[in-house]
DNA sequence: TGGTATTGGTAACGAATGGATACCGAGACT
DNA sequence: AGTCTCGGTATCCATTCGTTACCAATACCA
């Protein structure tokens, strides 16, 4: 039997670093968020709920980073900044979406696997 | 203006729930390399390359519980078990498959931005 | 004239999670 | 006997998460 899969450790890597960018627990929901056009910090914090401003902040700024989302800061008082989606971003919103809608219609199939499993190897236990 | 997203919170927790378990690092590897047919332990933890047994475990029992994987023990010293993906997971298969592909075929883009930025904001700090 | 609300962000700290290492068990092989 | 195998656990330490407090600068209100 031959190694169905070999060398492909770099790729994994790769693909693993931006798994995890995406799938950090918030980063696909800022996204998706997002997809509906420009957003103010506030907006968006409201918008996902549940977050922290440190936690919105720290996701937003890999996001920036890697290109998915612009920032722009209106020098006002009190300050006012404005996120959006990059045409980057606006690409990757597509497999995200598609994941996203995926989980949202099994969000019960999971759920109901999850118990069945506590069930099994939980009150016993 | 009306707020174009209002009472989804419980979406978001669903949604991020599931995307954390399958952005949690290793799964969505896990379950692509599972794709290609069930595997041993071993065998699994060197097609990945780089996971811990610790996480693989981890990993393995989390989409055992969430359903999306089938965990098969043979009594024989040394223990042999296989992992397969279930209905379930093979379902899950196409939408993480799409996210993994969009990444590996945009890892050069998301690098060039992530330099970009660092560019601009590191060295001067 | 001074107190307070607003908005985006940082600093600091405890809690949770991640990862590397060591160890286990039980038989086969030398 | 000693050692290898394979899947897994236990232990420890590093990194990350999340909560709270605080900041700046102006507008508003008493």
């Amino acid at each position: 039997m031959k190694p169905r899969h070999a060398h492909h450790s770099e790729d994994c890597r790769a693909v693993s670093a931006i798994l995890q960018r995406v799938g950090d627990k918030w980063s696909a929901l800022v996204v998706t968020k997002l997809g509906a056009g420009a957003m103010r910090f506030g907006e968006l914090k409201a918008a996902v709920g549940g977050i922290s401003q440190k936690m919105l902040t720290t996701t937003l700024r890999g996001l920036e980073r890697d290109g998915f989302v612009t920032r722009t800061v209106f020098p006002t008082i009190p300050p006012r900044v404005d996120y959006e989606l990059t045409e980057l971003g606006r690409e990757l919103l597509g497999p995200v979406m598609a994941l996203v809608s995926w989980a949202t219609s099994n969000t019960e199939r999971i759920n109901a696997a999850r118990n069945a499993f506590d069930d099994r190897s939980g009150p016993a236990q």
